[in-house]
DNA sequence: AGCTTTCGCTACGGGTCGTAGCGTAACTGG
DNA sequence: CCAGTTACGCTACGACCCGTAGCGAAAGCT
């Protein structure tokens, strides 16, 4: 658990007066995640997680603007759990974050939460640079670490252009996480040791090695 | 326009009796597609549908079970649009294929839909079966089609094993769709010409070539 | 014709939305 | 300790959408 904090709902707290209860926040939170699990998101309605969590409606509605903030914010705190252990090898390293991204992905509450946010997303614009700031932007640490690595180890050459290294990086990322994400929510098919073998075969050797070694 | 023949909403339609209007549906779905564009997937409503398509709100609960079914239908049209003329080469066609579903992605109905079927589709299987047989599934004829062109230009082996060669397929369908869609609608970011070329460079010759060629 | 199915329309109870208003609780600075 | 400030729980409200039922009229088939 990296626990990296999550920005808070509101901004700022003027001095004086009574504190928001950081236990309430948790148990919103907490409750968010239950009820997506248990109805799924288009029939979540905040007064049912009010009453879930054990607090007024109002207050939720004091603290987040809307359904998809709010599941933004329930939903990123499980992301920060990803790691990168080393495992040897730039593959290892691979087939490990990927194996560990669709366990995330496996648990039904963030497979529901997170395709459902992304769609609102398209049509509002603030919630997209939420999206970004709490949940995507934050694992591409995951793929920095993991090509640090792989160059310390020999695996990868050092790239002298940072600009087109933060390019690749970015593309790196978008073909692992949108790899998982399509295997196991659209295609729904699932992301075993062998599915992350091949592909990681893939990625590092490229088409035609995969298909000559298969 | 390849022109696909969706399924009807429903299945049968006993002789004799007023058939369905077949214009209606195409108002309906048409309708779905405006409405999904101006005021997003969670605020559309089946009334502002049945409104704008100028059909009575009972015709169109007739016809479809519910909010998704109805998206699903009007967007799977879309996706038949999809083809894969021959470039010449491999990486050509791969990039060409690639652009083509960026542009779909890139058009606001199809971008808001996608995700939000998807995302009901994780807590509601017969809707899950819906979107594969009527969008994903359909698509993979493009990677068929591509590798079997590889294979009579030479660029690409033979693939003795059948099975193999069709999990080949289905893992190769995921990267591309994925990533496409995790840029495009994640990450959202442009898929421009210079991100299909590098995305192309990564799928052929692997992760190493590619860094080392930038 | 007569039969069958669909269509448009109206109306309904039930649920959720997001907000307002009020009295009370919690914490801070003088 | 007390006044000031903010958060909380509760209740109530109009507005909207849901999904269905019931009706008479329209449009086909045999």
């Amino acid at each position: 658990m990296v626990a990296g904090m999550q920005s808070p709902p509101t901004p700022a707290h003027r001095p004086g007066g009574r504190p928001r209860s950081a236990a309430a926040d948790a148990a919103i939170l907490e409750a968010t995640r239950q009820v997506l699990v248990e109805i799924g998101w288009s029939k979540l309605t905040l007064g049912a997680v009010a009453t879930r969590a054990g607090v007024a409606k109002t207050t939720l509605y004091r603290r987040w603007a809307g359904k998809s903030e709010l599941v933004v914010d329930a939903v990123a705190e499980l992301f920060d759990e990803l790691e990168l252990p080393d495992r040897g090898s730039l593959a290892a390293d691979i087939e490990g974050v990927v194996l560990q991204f669709a366990l995330l992905l496996g648990r039904p509450e963030t497979k529901t939460a997170l395709m459902a946010v992304v769609a609102e997303s398209t049509t509002d614009e603030p919630l997209r640079h939420r999206i970004r700031a709490s949940i995507v932007d934050r694992q591409k640490r995951l793929v920095l670490a993991g090509r640090e690595r792989a160059q310390a180890r020999g695996e990868l050459p050092a790239e002298p252009d940072g600009v087109a290294a933060a390019r690749t990086a970015d593309l790196i990322f978008d073909v692992i996480a949108g790899a998982v994400v399509h295997r196991a929510l659209v295609s729904a098919e699932p992301v075993d040791e062998e599915w992350a073998r091949r592909f990681t075969l893939l990625l590092l050797d490229g088409l035609a090695a995969a298909a000559a070694t298969q």
